[in-house]
DNA sequence: GTCTATACAAAGATAGAC
DNA sequence: GTCTATCTTTGTATAGAC
C-alpha cells in the first residue's frame, strides 16, 4: 500500500502484461505471438516477461485458464442447482452456452487446444469430474431414461451429455464449413445459433424418450 | 526413367520425406516435430526438406491435406449416393464415420485446427460446399421435414447437417473430458462409440419429425 | 520493481560446394 | 539432387543501472 500516488489506481506492470497477453493471443493465437509483441503490447520490457511468469507457456497457461474457469463455473452453477428439475437444466445451460459462444466464437478452439495438448492438467485445474458427480445430473437423466420405453432405458446417461454438449458446441467448432455450405454471413449464421436455442432443447427431450 | 536401377523401385527423396512427415506429425503433434526429427526418420538431410517443401507448415500441410482428402471423399461419396434414401445415407454415414474416427482418434482435431488457421483455402481445397449442393441431400432433408407436423417444419435443412456432424464427432474431439467424466478406460470409450453407431440414426430420424 | 543491454540455445531456413 | 556449413528468428536467461 505505499504506492498509491493518484487517485486513480494504475495496474501494475504484471497486469498490463496479462491483459497484453489476453489480447494478442487471441489476436493471433499462440504459435503467431512472439513474447516480444506482448510486451509491446504491455509497453513494457521483455526482461519483465521473465521475471513474472518463466515462460511463454506459462504465460499463456495463466491467462487462458482464468478466462476459462469463469466459464466453466456458470456452466456448472447450472447443472449444479438443486431447484431445477432436468428440463429446467437444459433449457438454462442451452440458453446460456450458446449466449456465450456467440460472443466469444473463438472459446471452443482455444478450449479443445488446451485439452489436447495438455489433458490431465487442464482435468485436474477444472475439475470437471468431481462437479459433475456431485451435482446429480447423471442420477436425474437415468430416472428419466427408466420412464422411458424402448431402447433407450439401458442406455448409459453420459450419452446425453455429449449430445447437449455436441449440439451446442460443435457447429462454432466448424463454422467456417457450415456457414460455407449454407452461404450465410455472419448474421445469418448467428440467427442459427439462435434458433437452436429452443430448438436443441426439444431435441434433447425427444432423445430422453419423453 | 533414368533412374531403374534395380526391380524393386525405392521411393524417392520426396516420398520418403512424406512419409516420414506423416509419421513423426501424426505420432507428436505439430509444434512438438522438429524438421531435425522428420529429416532423421527419412534418413536423409535437412536441407532437402527445404528444397522439396519450402517449410515445415507447407509440408505439413500438403501431408495432411491428402489424408484429409481421402476422407472426406469417402465422406461425400455417401451423401452423393443416388441409390440411397434418406434413413440410408443416415446409417452408412454414422457408421462410416465413427468407424473412422475410432481408428484415428486425433484426425477431428488435426481436422480443426488447419480449418481455424486457414479456412478459405481448406475450404477450397476440399470442395466442401459444391459437393454438398450437387449431392441433393439438403433437398432430401427439406421433404422429409415439409411431411413434419410442428415446429420442425419450417426449419434449415443445415441444422440437420449440423445435427449429424456434431453427434458423430464432438465427443472424440471432447474425449479427454468425456473419459474423465465416465471413469472409463480406452476400451471403454470406444464402447461407447459403437453403441452410437445405432444410437445416432435413431435420433437424428426422431429429430426430422418421423 | 523496473529497465537496458546482452548472451545463449533451439529450430527453421538458406547458400554454396559437389 | 544431395550434402555441409551457416544465417536468422525467437524463446529464455542474466548482469547491472536506477
Amino acid at each position: 500500500m505505499s504506492k498509491i500516488t493518484s487517485s486513480i489506481q494504475e495496474p501494475g506492470a504484471e497486469e498490463k502484461i496479462k491483459e497484453a497477453a489476453k489480447k494478442v493471443f487471441l489476436a493471433k493465437g499462440y504459435a503467431a505471438t512472439r513474447t516480444r509483441d506482448i510486451a509491446e503490447e504491455a509497453g513494457l520490457n521483455l526482461a519483465l516477461l521473465n521475471y513474472y511468469f518463466r515462460s511463454k507457456e506459462n504465460l499463456f497457461h495463466i491467462v487462458m485458464m482464468e478466462k476459462l474457469q469463469l466459464f466453466f463455473n456458470s456452466m456448472i452453477a447450472v447443472f449444479s442447482n438443486k431447484e431445477l428439475s432436468l428440463d429446467g437444466k437444459i433449457d438454462t445451460f442451452v440458453d446460456r452456452y450458446i449466449t456465450v459462444l456467440v460472443q466469444y466464437p473463438d472459446l471452443p478452439i482455444f478450449i479443445m487446444s488446451e485439452l489436447h495438448q495438455r489433458p490431465q492438467e487442464f482435468l485436474k485445474e477444472m475439475k470437471v469430474r468431481e462437479v459433475i458427480q456431485q451435482s446429480g445430473l447423471l442420477q436425474q437423466i437415468q430416472e428419466r431414461l427408466k420412464l422411458s420405453s424402448g431402447v433407450m432405458s439401458t442406455v448409459h446417461p453420459i450419452h446425453f451429455i455429449m449430445n447437449i454438449t455436441s449440439l451446442c458446441v460443435f457447429p462454432f467448432i466448424a463454422k467456417p464449413i457450415f456457414q460455407s455450405l449454407s452461404g450465410l454471413e455472419k448474421e445469418g449464421f448467428i440467427a442459427l445459433m439462435e434458433q437452436r436455442k429452443v430448438l436443441v432443447p426439444i431435441w434433447i427431450k425427444q432423445m430422453l424418450g419423453s
